[in-house]
DNA sequence: CACGATTGAGTTGTGCACAATCTAATCGGG
DNA sequence: CCCGATTAGATTGTGCACAACTCAATCGTG
């Protein structure tokens, strides 16, 4: 009598929802991961490491602050990742002349080059999300003002 | 008049359309990792841990392998996240005694507690996120297809 | 010009994700 | 009963994400 089995049981559906909506976008963003990373494997880049060659591939050469604004990744992440596609012969970083705190990446021939064997990854990805256009376009609509919510809430300090 | 600047340019709309949906939900993903991050400071939990600690929280002691299932996450993940909360003394690890290869996972006293001090954290989730429950149930939806989607297609081998 | 604040970048340390490899326990046929 | 296959779990190694810290170059204001 006292608690009938009826509509919103307020902490409780809270939880489960909470539960499930956050648990989905980080399954989802692995389920994602998993395929980029046997999309990517013939190129030896990580999902990671194709964002920032899309980004050079897209803008040209630019700081690494730039690429960091772009990606919303920081120096601590960005660094020892540069590092790598360097060390892979895909880019060079040089200190910029006018500015000496600085550094400018730059795709090297051979990065320029792998641009050509990524097109064919987004098809593959593509079609491994197998979902009508419509429902890609609401989904990236959500997700963003998603994140813009999350990242306006945790707001002002920090990052 | 040989190319119009008319609807899908297959491969380059591809392209930019893979970049973003792929992008906004890396983005969103680690748009709530922040918010798990501050929202979870005060219980020192990561947002993993809390994932775990929900399950044992709801369903009670179980081998680790079932948690697994349930979080899709794989032994070499999930042994040291365990082995942390142990160490934490939220939870103890136990041979099962019927299969000595099992270990079955068991909150303590301390880790059962630790629900009570959790409650408040949906609330700020879902707050932080300021989206209608009608997008929010939209947005699983989708996301819980594109999952399966990207699990099926990846699919047969591996994980 | 001088000096404190800011900025661009790197480093260190912790924790997650996952592939690959290993071990020990259990299961299944012959 | 025995031996090969499977299963539960742990370990190792690589890479990403991020906080905290350091450092040098630049900027701003007195």
């Amino acid at each position: 009598m006292t608690t009938p089995p009826l509509p919103l049981p307020d902490d409780a559906e809270l939880l489960r929802l909470d539960h499930q909506i956050c648990f989905s976008l980080h399954a989802a963003s692995r389920a994602f991961g998993g395929v980029y990373r046997s999309a990517l494997k013939d190129l030896s880049l990580t999902y990671p490491q194709y964002l920032a060659m899309m980004v050079l591939w897209e803008h040209g050469p630019q700081p690494v602050k730039a690429i960091g604004e772009r990606l919303r990744l920081d120096f601590g992440t960005l660094s020892p990742l540069l590092k790598r596609l360097e060390s892979a012969g895909l880019l060079r970083r040089e200190r910029s002349a006018e500015d000496e705190r600085s550094v400018t990446v730059r795709l090297t021939e051979e990065g320029e080059a792998l641009r050509e064997r990524a097109l064919s990854v987004p098809r593959r990805i593509a079609e491994a999300a197998g979902m009508p256009l419509d429902d890609i376009i609401t989904l990236r609509g959500l997700l963003e003002r998603l994140t813009d919510n999350l990242d306006a809430a945790q707001h002002g300090r920090s990052r």
